[in-house]
DNA sequence: CGTGTTTACTAAATCGATTTAGTAATAGGA
DNA sequence: TCCTATTACTAAATCGATTTAGTAAACACG
């Protein structure tokens, strides 16, 4: 109703709005106890409460930061968020969450309205379809950080994943462990999305170092409602792969639904892999071997390096912060015979 | 560096900051077409972007709402998330998200600050320990709305599944299928969370009402870390039960884990049913009897509820809503002999 | 005793919008 | 022709803090 403000605090107290000011700001340096005393009692009294809008009006800082994700639904972005969450609440920053679902137009929507509102800084994980407006905010040297996907040409900090080694990982892991016919599942590869297109070089790279051939049929790349018809053309061909990796955890569903439903035996049958290290990766039977994202590391640098920038810290040179996956080994890959 | 406010546009249109913002906000009640181009164009030339800072301090509405849970990580809080992030994104609203870790004093701070910041409403999943700022917000008519938890004697709107509802499915589920020996499983019970003693009241009264015994022994309390060794003690036991009831998905995977390890084949040796419905559940083998909450509607009608208090749609009695879980039957629970 | 310094404050400007009250010019009606 | 209405604007107050420049009183020192 009647919302009490600095300046009741200061006419109850017997003071100018000035002082109130400087005393809830702790500067206390010239100051006499007993106004403290006063203040301190009216706050009291009144039940004030600042309004930290009018503040951020006069200071130019919000501290509030936007993150803009895909969706946080998927497990990565959860759990970077928490991690940035958790690096924000140190600093007692805020975070204002946004769901793109990939869509370019939200993206630029919701950039728009988050720097409008003032936020600090921003942490994306980008679609890479809108250009003119990452470019934009690098020049006006607004605090960003890009994570998941990277953007060419445009000179953003990136916290990704080392996408070539998690291929590398996969496919050393299966050939050590005798596979020679090795499939890949991934959604369609487009060109904006960079560490689908890494993981897919990576694959493709790591066989050869292993001197096997690259044989595009084993690589499925469909949308996930269409996958499951791909994996039952794959697996009809006369020579279906040994052993599948998967690109990610959606992915990885997919597949499991499709042995289930087909009555395939991992690892007897197929041997599986993936990247991302699901909920249930040990529960299940088999247990289920796969290549973990570092994900807390990779949200808490995220959120350190956007605070670098906004403490001014500058440091001006963008870097590409790539994050080592790690191999877990469980059962749904052994060894062939 | 040279942020282009209002006055600027003004200037280089050659008319009064009134006139620019009465363009912003689509007031061309009596504006020349002449005017609004000049407008048009300066605001081009210049680049302007508002500041919805200052706006807000004018307009007392920032367009952002708090959601404050215990743990973004978790399946519920994700999903609930995601459907209230809808919700507000229809009406052009921003989400701070808050992780309390279901701590009293986190959760004080964060409702603090983000009234001190000025949402316009806050949707919590409430500690129930912070009885006082509850209170105080009811009296001030702060727009809030309480999920998964209540707070008895707190007048606020709250959205919660009809726990009771939720037992009783699955006891009736599994007594029908010839079950006698019902175990649950869950957190320990404390009279703050009222869910949880909500669940296993209605756990006891389903089994009686079937004309069963409650066996006290048959309720695991335990904190996660500890529920292993409550389940090895229990199965230990001369007459072990032949079914599960999981609290929760945190419950489930100790279970899974437990059962695992010890061999224990579902659903011949032991019969499973669990709320959530877990990502796996249909991937699982056995494929996984769960009662589902339906989260996204328990979001979107929270974001709804929220929205009625922020435009004044008073209504002021304050409701309790109560959604209906569902029974997903799948394999984990199958018929005795 | 006069001047400079320190202490303890305050008045007023400011942040960047919105909004209210007002003005000047033109149009319309009796 | 005079008076009111309408149109197309603008000046100034306002939101609730922060901050700068300033002032009055007490004190310090040669």
């Amino acid at each position: 109703m009647k919302r009490v403000t600095m300046a009741d605090v200061a006419k109850l107290a017997n003071v100018s709005k000035s002082t109130v000011s400087q005393y809830l700001n702790k500067r206390y340096d010239y100051m006499s106890e007993e106004t403290k005393k006063r203040i301190a009692k009216a706050i009291e009294e009144l039940g004030y409460q600042p309004n930290i809008i009018a503040r951020s009006l006069k200071q130019k800082s919000t501290a509030t930061i936007g993150v803009i994700v895909f969706n946080v639904l998927h497990m990565l972005t959860t759990q970077v968020l928490r991690a940035i969450e958790d690096v924000c609440q140190e600093r007692d920053f805020h975070v204002i969450v946004c769901n793109t679902d990939d869509d370019p137009d939200k993206e630029k929507k919701y950039i728009e309205m988050l720097r409008a509102k003032q936020v600090d800084g921003l942490i994306v994980f980008p679609t890479g379809r809108n250009l003119k407006l990452y470019e934009r905010m690098v020049e006006e040297k607004f605090p960003l950080v890009f994570v998941d996907r990277m953007v060419p040409n445009t000179p953003v900090d990136a916290i990704l994943l080392d996408n070539h080694k998690a291929s590398k990982l996969a496919v050393d892991h299966l050939v050590e462990h005798g596979y020679e016919r090795i499939g890949m599942v991934t959604p369609p590869i487009v060109s904006h999305v960079i560490p689908r297109l890494e993981r897919i070089e990576g694959f493709k790279h790591a066989l050869v170092e292993k001197g096997l051939p690259v044989v595009e049929e084993y690589i499925v790349g469909m949308e996930i409602p269409y996958m499951k018809e791909g994996l039952e053309k794959l697996f009809s061909s006369e020579c279906p792969p040994q052993a599948l990796f998967a690109i990610n955890d959606l992915t990885l569903m997919e597949i499991l639904n499709f042995v289930k439903e087909n009555n395939i035996k991992i690892p007897d049958d197929l041997a599986l892999i993936s990247i991302d290290d699901v909920s249930f990766a040990n529960i299940y039977t088999p247990s289920l071997t796969t290549i973990a994202q570092p994900t807390f590391e990779m949200g808490r640098k995220a959120a350190e390096r956007l605070f670098m920038k906004i403490d001014q810290r500058n440091e001006d040179r963008h870097q590409i912060l790539r994050f080592s996956p790690t191999l877990i080994k469980r059962e749904s890959v052994k060894s062939r015979i």
